[in-house]
RNA sequence: GCCUGUAUAGCUCAGAAGGUAGAGCACUUGCAUGGUAAGCAAGAGGUCGUCAGUUCAAUUCUGACUGCAGGCUCCA
């Protein structure tokens, strides 16, 4: 028997029979480290114990510890699951069923709907197939066997799954009666796992392809220990709480209405006067960063979107046309040939340019019903849109500029976590312009890691128009949200005929960029909402303070604080309802309301104020300029 | 759009073998002028999402539609 060389992460080399599995090399490590081992990395590639190492490789040993153990466990979770549906369920035909962030799901086609009441006996069973620590058994098969074995027992989403595979062996894992096509890694035994609980079970498309079989998808999380389980329950349960739909209600921030038609928003006063706070704030920052800002109408005519390539490539989202006077005029999907016609009203010159052009621009498209969601997702929102139209030479500069920008906005609304996407070439845009698009590409990299930002290449995700970079921020909650948008553009200066005037007294395009920061209000709005469960911050709070006297004898010196308060530019508002202290200082607190003014005899005398905050916390006695003087009622800049 | 749910007072939710409904909060009024998260009492408020069907009778059963929810696909 030959033998071969396995790197280990410290640098040595590890002489092993070849044909050793993972797990005998772990064992030749050490005993303690075969106890604790999970799967094995080789050559970067997570690999199952019980595979046998066929060449010289990098080697790793996963332990339990590790982030990839709990992908290991989820895996087997949703083989245990699957396991579990099939006792209950012989008929059951398998789709796939792989680990995900925080969880796993495995995609059914069953003879019954499963429901939620379904989770406890499906879970007790699971609980079984766990107490009885029956082993993940490995077995390799050639194509044309496990073909023969999975058309046999009628599994025709594994067979088409087996029939596109090209790597050989095929590998299929047992755990007790249940045998499924898998890569793994699996845990030696399911006797390993603790913590689990299915969450949901929803509709998915066989391959996520609208046109195939809709399976039944169940959803399960697990974690090492009950602990963390427990822990993550409690996150759902807190992102429950801070929905902004819920919440809206709550506070009174929106509205929706049948009659008005879905995904079209109605902003509430309180809501109003949040997205108030938020426009002026980015407006005077649009002006400071060199900005002008522009409005355009709602609808164009049909000639503009065949121009853009719109009424092309993007009718299925854009509303039937208007008829005026015989003219089609559509609502706007975009604001892009807007701006560009208000470019275009003018001969350029290179002297002129950059120019940086933004408008919080109000859109309609067709989303499709299904996906609509609150605020999150509307058929009708204003982007915080932006088109810089530049000369190739300053492109690199401009894309830094906007991202410094973008960073900036984000760090005022509390946002501290983002993560940059590039987004390059996609196929379709193969071949054209090669030379363009790694120019861009490259500048747009360098912008992120100038920026020092965490990173990724979304690869061939760019719009065939051009390369782009997506933000993504994360919320108090540490989910995700795809916010700014950074996108060059070829086409549209192509398909307007773009010019401007060069230094040698030539015409040449400009270069385009899109770009939205916020990216809608709408949307930015409901993740504000949620990151901050509603308790906006001071400068944002659509009522900064309230002015509570304990009795109506204080109301004459309660107003006299509460035009003090107005003066100072706060928003303010007092509650003279003969409802008691306790009572108004609950409907304050339930509002979410930073400062309460509690004014009563004592305050009145010495012409002092006593505030409670919003965490509970209450501070007597204070000289009203001086608490004002201690709080940031509005960004320093605006 | 597709799958699965779901729709009762402004909100949160009960409810009936099919005989037109109830609580808490909110709201209105009265009493109480009360120092840090709900004072007391009374009152008002619903064609039980819409339209059909079955039935002597439908808010309850059936179907369609619409909205909403969780997913899928798509996306700011």
């Amino acid at each position: 028997m030959s033998q071969i060389k396995l790197k280990l992460p410290d640098g040595q080399f590890l002489d092993v029979k070849k044909g050793n599995t993972v797990l005998d090399v772990a064992e030749q490590i050490g005993s303690g480290l075969a106890k604790v081992a999970i799967a094995g990395k080789v050559d970067g590639v997570l690999t199952d114990l019980r595979t046998p190492l066929l060449q010289d490789a990098d080697f790793e040993v996963v332990t339990k510890k590790s982030d990839e153990a709990l992908e290991v466990y989820r895996h087997s979770m949703a083989h245990i699951m699957a396991y579990a549906v099939q006792k209950k369920y012989p008929d059951a035909k398998f789709g796939i069923g792989p680990s995900i962030e925080n969880g796993f799901y495995y995609d059914f086609d069953l003879p019954a709907k499963i429901t939620a009441d379904d989770f406890e006996e499906i879970e007790s069973s699971m609980q079984e197939i766990i107490k009885a620590n029956l082993p993940f058994e490995r077995k390799e098969l050639t194509k044309e066997e496990a073909l023969d074995f999975f058309e046999k027992k009628g599994q025709k989403y594994k067979v088409e799954l087996i029939r596109e595979l090209e790597d050989q062996p095929i590998t299929i894992f047992r755990l007790g009666d249940f045998v499924d096509l898998c890569r793994g890694p699996h845990m030696k035994s399911s006797g390993e796992i603790s913590a689990f609980k299915l969450l949901s079970v929803a509709g998915s498309y066989w391959r996520g392809d609208e046109k195939r079989e809709m399976l039944q998808r169940v959803y399960g999380t697990s974690f090492r220990t009950p602990k963390e389980l427990k822990a993550h329950l409690d996150m759902l349960e807190e992102a429950k709480k801070r929905d902004h739909r819920k919440l809206s209600k709550e506070l009174g921030l929106f509205s929706t209405h049948e009659e008005i038609g879905p995904g079209l928003i109605i902003w509430h006063p309180n809501a109003s006067r949040i997205r108030h706070v938020i426009e002026a704030y980015w407006k005077e920052q649009h002006y400071k960063h060199g900005y002008e800002l522009l409005y355009t109408p709602h609808i164009g005519q049909s000639v503009l979107w065949e121009t853009s390539g719109h009424l092309n490539y993007y009718q299925d989202s854009m509303y039937s046309p208007i008829d005026i006077d015989g003219a089609n005029y559509y609502l706007k999907p975009m604001n892009c040939p807007f701006h560009i016609m208000a470019y275009k009203s003018e001969l350029r010159s290179y002297r002129d340019l950059p120019l940086r052009w933004a408008e919080l621009g109000t859109v309609y498209r067709y989303e499709k019903s299904g996906v609509l969601h609150g605020t999150m997702r509307v058929r009708g929102f204003t982007q915080d849109d932006a088109h810089i139209f530049c000369t190739p030479e300053q492109m690199a500069g401009e894309i830094r500029e906007i991202l410094r920008f973008s960073l900036s906005l984000w760090r005022a609304f509390g946002f501290s976590e983002i993560k940059a996407y590039l987004a390059t070439k996609p196929a379709k845009a193969a071949g054209k312009d090669n030379e363009k698009w790694e120019q861009a590409t490259e500048a747009l990299k360098n912008a992120i890691i100038a920026e020092g930002l965490d990173w990724e290449v979304d690869e061939g995700g760019g719009a065939f128009y051009g390369p782009k970079i997506d933000l993504k921020i994360r919320d108090a909650l540490g989910r995700e949200w795809q916010m700014t948008t950074v996108q060059f553009d070829w086409n549209l200066t192509e398909r307007f005929d773009m010019t401007y005037i060069g230094a040698d007294g030539e015409k040449h395009r400009p270069y385009m960029i899109h770009r939205a920061l916020l990216g809608s209000l709408e949307r930015f709005f409901g993740v504000l909402t949620e990151h901050y469960a509603g308790a906006f911050p001071p400068w944002l709070a659509p009522v900064q303070a309230v002015v509570l006297p304990i009795a109506d004898v204080h109301i004459p010196y309660a107003e006299k604080v509460l035009a003090k308060l107005r003066n100072a530019g706060i928003r303010a508002s007092i509650d003279t309802s003969d409802d008691k202290i306790g009572y108004r200082i609950r409907q304050a607190q339930l509002k979410k309301i930073p400062f309460m003014i509690i004014l009563g005899a004592e305050e009145a005398e010495e012409d002092k104020v006593t505030v409670r905050y919003r965490n509970g916390e209450n501070k007597k006695m204070l000289d009203l300029n001086e608490f004002i003087d201690s709080v940031e009622w509005r960004k320093a800049d605006i």
